[in-house]
DNA sequence: TTGTTGACTCTGA
DNA sequence: CTCAGAGCCAACA
């Protein structure tokens, strides 16, 4: 089954993000270790991600809960308006606390989730 | 096929 | 904590 294709990397990854809930965010690493490769391939299969997509890559951060500079060299911008307007609040510098907005797989409700 | 690049991560200092 | 270097995987020329 399944029968994965090359194509189905991007696919997983993508399915992953989706699964995100509003308000969280996850990083490169862990959906790259749910879908069976690096970092640097969900990256770059974020990086093919059309404008008009229905995958909020906002949510997608790196390890140190930051944005970071895409290949454009602008869109971090628009990444934390999206986040900030979703609920993610960017407390210390552009720095998000991965304890508390970190997103896990398949992990129950948060607790609070608001920032001062 | 090989070499380079890339929205990253890890380890060491 | 921050800075720097090396590594891993995938796509492109």
């Amino acid at each position: 089954m399944t029968a994965k294709k090359n194509s189905s990397l991007y696919q997983g990854i993508y399915n992953l993000v989706q699964q995100i809930p509003p308000g969280y965010v996850c990083s490169y690493g862990r959906i790259g270790q749910l879908v069976g490769c690096t970092a640097r391939t969900v990256g770059f299969a974020l990086a093919a991600l059309p404008l008009n997509n229905d995958v909020p890559w906002q949510r997608v951060v790196n390890r140190h809960g930051q944005i970071s500079l895409r290949a454009d060299g602008a869109g971090h911008v628009l990444q934390r308006d999206l986040l900030v307007s979703e609920g993610v609040c960017f407390c210390e510098k552009k720095r998000i606390d991965m304890s508390t907005y970190g997103w896990k797989f398949l992990e129950p409700e948060p607790s609070g989730s608001v920032c001062a």
